[in-house]
DNA sequence: TTGAAAGCGCTAACAG
DNA sequence: CTGTTAGCGCTTTCAA
């Protein structure tokens, strides 16, 4: 207990008497509702900034079933696509006067649902998954115990889950088409985690579109690995040890990308001159990167914005089926094309 | 509301029907209380199982005051330096089977407050501030309200919350000490916002170790600055355009140090031959940088971690009057010195 | 326009 | 060992 602590709290019924009214009449005027006079309205309020009465929103959720809190649920804010995403949620939630639940689950599944029953037995108003894991039969069965809720980066049954997505296919095609454009014909790919969604949609991106041209991405030279620097750093050692010929790295985001690199300066093989790398996100820190490295650009902060005006639009019973597809942007940078001079 | 809403939560009650017994008694076995027989427990738990029960924390928090969540503060997750010392508290939030609050507050005063009320109202068991902008009697008026609290980067009266903070006026003094040793005189200073506390702690660092060189840092070279990159390539420029004579840049933290390399490379200045570059935290992507950044480094996730901990024993009563300080380490990289030639 | 009563789901305190 | 009673602070329902 804190040793200053004010913590006598002031409840509606003192403010009720106070004021001189009923406890019915406070709650009232706290909730901005009809059917008090003029004159009362003011001697109550004026009675709730004497006290300080702030509402208990705790006994307010036990009754009215809401907690004005939402749970939200990233893999890892320690990777940089995901702040954003967190910011544009947050934003929009407060703007509602709500708050967020936050819960890192680690790449782990497990983690997911204990983070799911979490954030039920806490009564959120709704939730917002990231990047799940799960499988869809469990996701589903979890979500559909929660008043409403929101995924971010996957699709689900319209009537459990709303989507907000980027179109990774269309994004990796993107860039696929640019390697392809500037010469480059032998693939490395490091794919990211094999249980991810988004992993797969990409390497489906990366299928297509080299089929298109005729050309054929060897499946040895496709690998799985972790979403960070070090996965990147030895995915790369790996692919160049097994095929030396590559001249294109295709990784599965920015942070595999920068591993990419820092293992290729490291090999003294020159980027973009022997071999071309393309990450994917353009997370804040893909144009400090030596060199630059190309990309495809979503705001983050707009998916995270989207989804939680969604989830909002669920809450009310409003905007169901809706699936928001966003379009991520191709950004070429030095580590595909030769340093243009100066400006 | 959900299509497939399952929502029909099982009580206590419902429990206690299907086994026969009442309500304490499966309330007792819920909460792991002696004073059940065997046989009982063991249709209790059978009952729970069968019916799905999960108990309602907040009801639970309504008549025990305690929600067992806890309430976090960040300036901004979106900064580098932030998320490790969220994934700090939440794992050891989580391990105690508690729940993470997150609030980012844009390095915004009002939010502060709004947030430290936001989570009175949601009556938290206890909260931690990371980096407050507030003045400490509204900070601790705010903070003497709850039931525990701990800050981070910045010391309080040790009866309104702990402390975890890092030691930056010694790692200033460490971060000068290398600079003035390989022979930097004329330094300039992006020194971050003005309220913030870190920048205050930074500064008397630089001062107290200079003066013992008997080196003098103009007033004038030293300019405040959003700590970001944008921040740090503004200022940058200002401080070059003031005084081209600088041989060495102390920046707040590593965003703007990032941002000054940034603006460095475009004026074509040689880092480190021309003017040496030092920043501040370590983040994931200073080794990244190019060059290589110089910076202090502390572990953030063991700040989280420590900061965490000591909230639970201040909300069990222990650890009154707790002030953790922790030494940041001293990381030189080629942003101060030639680049060694490689392995 | 105002208020009294009942109860949300749970637990502390006290019986049996 | 098990159950009953009361009430946390609020809102819904119904009555005045």
């Amino acid at each position: 207990m804190n040793a200053f602590d004010t913590t006598e709290k002031v409840t509606l019924a003192d403010v009720a008497e106070q004021a001189g009214v009923s406890v019915m009449t406070v709650s009232r005027v706290v909730n901005d509702r009809p059917g008090v006079g003029e004159r009362t309205r003011t001697r109550v309020r004026h009675a709730i900034a004497t006290l300080g009465y702030r509402p208990n929103i705790v006994a307010r959720g036990l009754k009215a079933h809401r907690s004005r809190t939402i749970g939200l649920i990233v893999p890892d804010v320690t990777n940089p696509y995901f702040p954003a995403i967190v910011r544009g949620a947050e934003d929009v939630a407060i703007a509602h006067g709500f708050t967020l639940l936050l819960t890192n689950v680690i790449e782990d599944v497990e983690r997911e649902v204990a983070a799911l029953e979490a954030f039920e037995d806490r009564r959120v108003d709704g939730v917002i998954a990231c990047s799940p894991r799960l499988s869809a039969e469990r996701l589903d069965a979890l979500l559909g115990r929660h008043h409403a809720a929101v995924i971010v980066n996957r699709r689900s049954k319209p009537g459990v889950a709303g989507s907000v997505r980027l179109d990774h296919e269309y994004g990796m095609r993107q860039l696929m088409h640019h390697l392809l454009a500037i010469g480059c014909r032998r693939f490395g790919v490091i794919a990211g985690p094999v249980d991810s969604h988004a992993a797969r949609e990409r390497i489906l991106g990366i299928d297509r579109e080299t089929r298109e041209h005729g050309i054929d991405v060897p499946a040895a030279n496709v690998l799985a690995g972790p979403p960070t620097v070090e996965g990147g750093e030895s995915t790369t050692r790996t692919l160049l040890a097994r095929d030396p010929s590559i001249d294109a790295l295709v990784c599965f985001n920015d942070l595999v990308a920068a591993g990419a690199l820092v293992t290729l300066a490291e090999l003294g093989i020159a980027v973009p001159e022997r071999i071309a790398v393309v990450g994917y996100d353009d997370i804040p820190f893909a144009r400090m990167f030596t060199p630059p490295l190309t990309t495809m650009r979503a705001s983050t902060y707009d998916l995270g914005r989207h989804a939680m005006t969604m989830l909002f639009e669920r809450m009310e019973g409003r905007g169901h089926g809706v699936d928001i597809v966003l379009q991520p942007e191709l950004v070429v940078r030095a580590s595909t094309r030769a340093a243009a001079p100066p400006a």
